[in-house]
DNA sequence: CAGTGAGCGAGCTTCCGCTTGACTT
């Protein structure tokens, strides 16, 4: 056994430190926390100044018995987690855990995983630093307490199983809010002039396009201009040219490294952060939890021989960039390609574009700016009051444009540069022709989840290990979800002169198509709106970024964190318990009208399993009666007709092989049922109109799919079946699973060697992990 | 997985931030 024994937090990390260390040093990795508050309890006592319940992580147990034989057996215990919050509590609970003793253990800290940086660090070592394991316990401890009342609050008030919290409860806010105002956007219209210019006179016949500088509000005042501009004569009126430039954007950090693949590549969050993952454990880029964009001096030096090496001198400068984002920790550095000089890898397709991706940015950050020439035209007609206008832009010299371009959410790319010919004041212009189109307004933008969580961190909240997952609980609890959806047909009008003649054209347009877009659910834009009513400081967009100076005022020793969690606690509690108290079910209920047949009450209004139609008083004799809404209705703007259809089923087709046909609306959407199976019904189905020869389609096309399923049956016992699934080929006995053990040919297998594979227990399917939805 | 929704009441759910595998039908 080694004499020293390192515990860092990743066990990618652990490999690379040892191989710097040499013999003397064992390198082992906590894997992130391994102490926290209980999951099932509240875990803080707020009678007893909020002193807090840890355990060691049940998940942790067998890593934390390892460790602490290990820690006995040598002479020093060197806690190198994280130089942030979260790193100092991980070091402070593994001093708790392993029962270390001062004299035999030391914290150290390292930004870059470099042998200087870490020999360095074994050099000036340092003890716990107490204020700031203070500053995450106040941060833990705030989190828990409002998690864990504001959920059980919205279970009575809303819906079970719901969840809010200080970080997700302001995502859902943006989206819902964002949502809001594209229903409430008025779209306008004007109309655009175009011309297409060449010169009169001389060799250069190039055409450019020039756009009159005022939109007409209106088909006739368009119309009206364009008719005067028959038979006018054009020229340049001036000619404006002056020199700009551009710089490189700065390395990654996680939030730009997940916009950018979403731009570029089309990857979604979480996918972009477990592509991420397998580079950073082949050891090919660095840490990808990161909100630095520092560079380390060894990244510098490597991107600066490579960029000389590659494309030259003058394509090199090297750049250091400061971090603009709010709350950030800086423990690493940017994620950056471990070896700059390697610019491509081998690995899966989408394993290589990332990388490149990585390592095109990071070389682009250390070149030189691009220099531009930017010029600007305007031109005069004899019959118009305003000028058209062209601007142009020219590259002189490349720069880092050579490797990489940053990408830009803009929808509207329209503000495309041409290349303009060389033009002189007063040169005499022919009009080629002219366009004047109508163009509508457009509301803001969807959230994807990339550009959510850029505005996530550009208000402070989430850290770079929890965007990813922050995204998939609000999908998870139904808050958000992320679809695409079908634009409308859109008439535009448009008139062109051309030859000293104008033509009128109408043509249609798509508006409002989306792809991959964050919408709020019912339930999200309810929940919502509960807490926006009771609790409007905790989903205050600035509410974090407040609490983070409380956190860093505990952390530089200057409050204490118990009396600042006290402070907030004691008027959130008391809201938690008026609420509770004084208002009753929130259920979103909306008044539609009155049943033709019964003249009852008809509400739309959100239950126990989500969005329904009632018709009939809750404390009416008669039981009202109920239907779900269905997939694509909302609460807010299914109309009184829409709903009493859903009441419409289940709706009896006729027979088919002797037994009934019914078209229904379940928990999962509306299906067929025929002799006790179930059918799902496509979306592009309607089951109000459905006819028998079509659900018979549906059985068949299902009878067929199960048919391919099977790989093997046996007469002798018709319950044993050797099926294809999801995960490959598996057993099914009596409606049991069975894994097939590894090596063995599925479609070989015989009933024997069935019932031996169900008896060993090594091949029964875990349990589940994750819970059942119900 | 499957057609629920009253009310009774038990027992369940839930936060954010650090980390990876093991595993899914």
């Amino acid at each position: 056994m080694a004499k020293n024994l390192v515990i860092v937090e990743s066990p990618a990390k652990a490999k690379t430190i040892e191989n710097f260390l040499g013999k003397e040093f064992t390198v082992r990795s906590s894997f992130g926390h391994v102490m926290d508050l209980n999951k099932k309890k509240l875990s803080v006592d707020v009678e007893n100044e909020f002193e807090p319940q840890y355990e060691i992580s049940p998940d942790k147990k067998k890593l934390v018995t390892e460790l602490k034989k290990m820690a006995k057996e040598v002479d020093m215990v060197w806690l190198a987690s994280d130089e942030d919050r979260e790193g100092e509590a991980i070091s402070w609970h593994l001093f708790n855990a392993l029962d270390l003793k001062e004299e035999h253990s030391k914290r150290i800290v390292f930004h870059e995983i470099t042998k200087n940086a870490i020999l360095n660090a074994i050099e000036n070592p340092r003890s716990i630093d107490k204020n700031l394991v203070n500053a995450q316990q106040a941060r833990r401890v705030l989190d828990r307490l409002v998690g864990y009342e504001l959920s059980p609050l919205l279970w009575r008030k809303v819906k079970p199983m719901l969840s809010a919290g200080r970080v997700q409860s302001v995502a859902v806010r943006l989206i819902v809010e964002r949502e809001e105002e594209i229903q409430n956007f008025k779209s306008t219209s004007a109309f655009r002039t175009l011309a297409e210019f060449t010169v009169s006179e001389g060799k250069n016949k190039q055409v450019f396009t020039a756009e009159y500088s005022e939109r007409f509000p209106d088909f006739d005042n368009a119309k009206a201009f364009l008719e005067k501009q028959v038979g006018a004569q054009f020229s340049v009126f001036s000619v404006e040219k002056k020199p700009g430039k551009k710089s490189p954007a700065p390395p990654f950090t996680t939030s730009t490294l997940q916009q950018e693949a979403s731009r570029k590549l089309g990857y979604s969050v979480a996918n972009t952060m477990r592509i991420a993952q397998n580079l950073y454990e082949s050891g090919l880029i660095t840490y990808m939890r990161t909100d630095s964009v520092n560079l380390s001096d060894f990244a510098l030096a490597a991107a600066k021989e490579e960029i000389e090496k590659v494309y030259g001198k003058e394509y090199s400068k090297t750049r250091n960039f400061t971090t603009k984002s709010k709350g950030a920790q800086e423990a690493h550095e940017a994620i950056r390609p471990a070896y700059m000089n390697k610019s491509s890898v081998d690995g899966t397709r989408e394993e290589k574009r990332l990388y490149d991706l990585i390592w095109k940015r990071t070389i682009a950050s250390q070149m030189s700016e691009a220099k531009l020439e930017k010029t600007n035209i305007q031109v005069q007609s004899t019959t118009a009051d305003k000028y058209f206008v062209a601007s142009g832009e020219v590259i002189k010299f490349d720069g880092f444009l050579k490797v990489y371009i940053e990408d830009s959410d803009e929808e509207n790319g329209e503000q495309e540069s041409d290349l303009l010919p060389p033009l002189a004041k007063d040169e005499k212009l022919d009009l080629l022709k002219m366009t004047s189109t109508e163009k509508f307004t457009k509301y803001p933008p969807r959230y994807t989840e990339a550009s959510l969580v850029r505005k996530m961190e550009e208000l402070g909240i989430g850290r770079p290990s929890t965007y990813a997952p922050t995204i998939s609980t609000i999908q998870k609890r139904e808050y958000v979800v992320k679809e695409n959806r079908d634009g409308v047909d859109r008439k535009i009008q448009n008139f062109e002169l051309k030859d000293g003649k104008i033509k009128e054209s109408v043509f249609t347009e798509i508006a409002g198509a989306e792809k991959g877009k964050l919408f709020p659910t019912d339930i999200g834009t309810l929940v919502n709106r509960f807490l926006m009513k009771h609790f409007d400081d905790i989903v205050d967009y600035n509410f974090t970024a407040n609490v983070e100076k409380e956190f860093d005022d505990i952390a530089a020793g200057k409050n204490d964190w118990k009396k600042i969690i006290k402070s907030f606690y004691g008027p959130f509690h008391d809201k938690i318990e008026q609420t509770q108290d004084n208002s009753g079910k929130f259920s979103g209920e909306r008044f539609l009208g009155q049943d033709p047949k019964t003249g009852k009450n008809v509400f739309v209004k959100i239950g126990r399993y989500g969005a329904m139609v009632q018709i009939g008083d809750t404390d009416s004799e008669e039981k009202p009666s109920f239907a779900g809404l269905q997939k694509g209705q909302s609460l807010e703007t299914i109309t009184f007709e829409e709903a009493l259809k859903l009441f419409e089923f289940p709706r009896n087709l006729g027979d088919f092989e002797g037994e009934k046909v019914v078209v229904a609306i379940g928990r999962f959407g509306p299906y067929v049922n025929h002799k006790k199976l179930f059918y799902s019904i496509k979306k592009d189905q309607n089951p109000a109109e459905i006819s028998l020869d079509q659900a018979i389609d549906i059985i068949n096309e299902k009878r067929e799919a199960e048919k391919l399923k099977i790989i093997k049956e046996f007469k002798e016992d018709e319950t044993v079946q050797v099926l294809n699934g999801r995960y490959g080929p598996y057993l099914t006995i009596d409606k049991q699973n069975y894994k097939i053990p590894k090596g063995t040919d599925p479609a070989g297998l015989s009933l024997e060697d069935c019932y031996a594979i169900a008896k060993d227990p090594k091949n029964l399917p875990k349990k589940k992990v994750f819970k059942k939805k119900k």
